[in-house]
DNA sequence: CGTCTATCCTGTGGGC
DNA sequence: TGCCCACAGGATAGAC
């Protein structure tokens, strides 16, 4: 599932060969896509657009444009982004395409947006304002930001009976976590995802922040995991399902201690802990 | 407000 | 061998 290391992996080769092109026509095959906008409005609104930038906040695409607006896309659990040249056929579950041109008008391949669960969306924001509202009030601070740390997280937990992966799993918490890399922090930190997010002490807290760190880190330096879809811009899988500590290896042995890892259900999904170097 | 559950969607894999 | 059904889960709407 694309979380933080997936969607910045695809942001740090997208960024270099986007910028500066120019969009000459897009297409959305499928209106859930951009609903509830119309797909015509939509791809009026990018027609003609050159992309100025490509970033990423949580695991949200913004494509910054010439002219203020700012094209959003979030992958959700299937979707994927794919740079392909002119005489490659399209993926299976093509949503939407974008034609791009360089600043000289030559043709220069097209980005794909492919998703075979169709979870994927994208919507256009005309400024920054707008763009603003909508982030802030769906996420919380970046992991690697000076705002996210341990202080912030216990505040953020305090008086909360809630588990603290289902508060890991809340982009509200912190922007880019998802059920692979909560898995793999709290691990890290040696806390068991039932854990009352409100009883974490300070030291736990501090662990947890570096936990939640070196796990994306780890992610982004494997550029990212591929268990079934991913795959980065050019078809390339990811590596970090290699080097997973707890997640999916139920009944594997935990890589510190040797005990049996345990697979439960915590805050809708499939979770996965030591139940030695997790105490409850 | 906080918390939990259902919903969207389709490819995959386990069981019979 | 083939069929059916449960399962996977990010974000969000709605229930309580």
């Amino acid at each position: 599932m694309p979380e933080l290391p997936e969607v910045e992996t695809l942001r740090r080769q997208l960024a270099p060969a986007l910028r500066g092109l120019r969009i000459e026509e897009a297409e959305v095959g499928d209106p859930r896509f951009v609903a509830p906008a119309r797909p015509a409005e939509f791809e009026a609104r990018l027609a003609g657009r050159t992309i100025l930038d490509f970033t990423r906040r949580g695991k949200y695409f913004l494509a910054q444009l010439d002219n203020g607006a700012t094209l959003v896309m979030h992958l959700r659990m299937t979707g994927n982004l794919l740079l392909i040249d002119e005489d490659t056929p399209a993926p299976a579950h093509k949503r939407a395409e974008f034609w791009l041109a360089d600043p000289r008008g030559r043709a220069a391949g097209s980005l794909v947006f492919n998703d075979p669960r169709r979870f994927g969306t994208a919507a256009i924001f005309a400024d920054a304002a707008e763009l603003d509202s909508y982030l802030d009030s769906r996420l919380g601070p970046e992991p690697f930001g000076d705002d996210f740390g341990a202080r912030y997280l216990r505040d953020h937990c305090r008086g909360r009976k809630t588990p603290i992966k289902a508060v890991l799993l809340d982009q509200r918490t912190v922007a880019g976590i998802g059920n692979i890399y909560a898995d793999e922090a709290l691990f890290r930190a040696e806390i068991r995802p039932q854990r009352s997010a409100g009883r974490l002490t300070r030291a736990e807290a501090e662990r947890l922040v570096e936990g939640v760190r070196d796990a994306l880190n780890a992610g982004i330096d494997a550029k990212g995991a591929t268990i079934d879809d991913f795959r980065d811009a050019y078809g390339a899988k990811g590596s970090f399902q290699d080097q997973f500590l707890v997640h999916r290896r139920e009944g594997l042995p935990c890589p510190v201690c040797g005990t049996t890892v345990k697979k439960i259900r915590c805050a809708g999904r499939g979770t996965y802990f030591c139940p030695k170097c997790q105490p409850a």
